[in-house]
DNA sequence: AGAAAGTTGACTGACTCACTCGGAATTGCG
DNA sequence: CGCAATTCCGAGTGAGTCAGTCAACTTTCT
């Protein structure tokens, strides 16, 4: 049940193209200097949220990247499947990547215990993290 | 985010002896036919669970494994944290191991983005887990 | 042209996961 | 007692993942 550290620096960079949305792009050194991530590391993670299309970036000189996207359409569940794969703590209840589980005894039955008990984990799980986002991230969560 | 093999082997061994608490004794063998796990690592599994206190044990012919506690007394949440360690995305949200974070940079500033948000999270897994009893999970779930 | 940035793919060392094995200790039965 | 059946325990293993690192290349700005 663990994040990556992929996923953390992922988010804490995000953190920081949030606060600068609209305004500046920022390189991966800035980034890694203030969010103390290896510069090498965050690049690849950097590339990555590009390719999903979150990100834009600019090469040579004054380039970086930027946000492409306003920080209240993207979510904290959309980063980490990005980065870290599927939510569900089984792929048998993923709603993103199911998968039907090979040799799983109750495979042929009209219900598995495990799959009602991971089905609720994974659905409090999305819950929380397909409504969490990036604005409410960098700058306060909504609720209170 | 993701539920080890032990664990999922771990719960479904459980689940054979819960339906068994009371009545008989169960061999690794049984269990692990009757749930399609490796018998060596159910093996392991099952020490795991003795030792924290959650099954007996007898040796030599006639002997097997049972149920010390009753299913309703123990928790999905327990079992996991015995097999896989702490249910918390992030170790300096958990409650039961914490850890500080060493090279974060919000460490000093009164509140962490990441903190909340996977606070959040581990809470409500939590919610779930460590109310989601061996008896619910055997016999159906209170909820409805 | 040349420096500064991003891009790409390959590489690596440490670690974890999911088992597997061998052998010792315990128990039941004849 | 002797033997078979069972659990107990430690170590080992092969594949894969995690968390980076590196070198070489392309693009852009001055």
């Amino acid at each position: 049940m663990k994040l990556s550290k992929k996923s953390e620096y992922g988010l804490r960079a995000l953190l920081e193209l949030t606060q600068f949305y609209g305004k500046e792009t920022l390189q991966r050194q800035q980034i890694a200097a203030r969010q103390h991530i290896p510069v090498e590391f965050l690049e690849q993670i950097l590339l990555a949220l590009k390719r999903a299309g979150l990100l834009a970036s600019r090469r040579g000189m004054k380039g970086g990247y930027t946000l492409i996207k306003s920080p209240d359409e993207i979510t904290l569940g959309q980063v980490i499947r990005i980065l870290d794969g599927p939510l569900a703590p089984i792929s048998c209840v993923s709603k993103t990547a199911y998968q039907k589980c090979s040799d799983c005894p109750y495979a042929s039955k009209p219900h598995c215990p495990l799959q009602d008990a991971m089905g609720e984990v994974r659905n409090a799980i999305a819950d929380i993290l397909d409504h969490y986002t990036l604005k409410d991230f960098a700058f306060g969560h909504r609720k209170g």
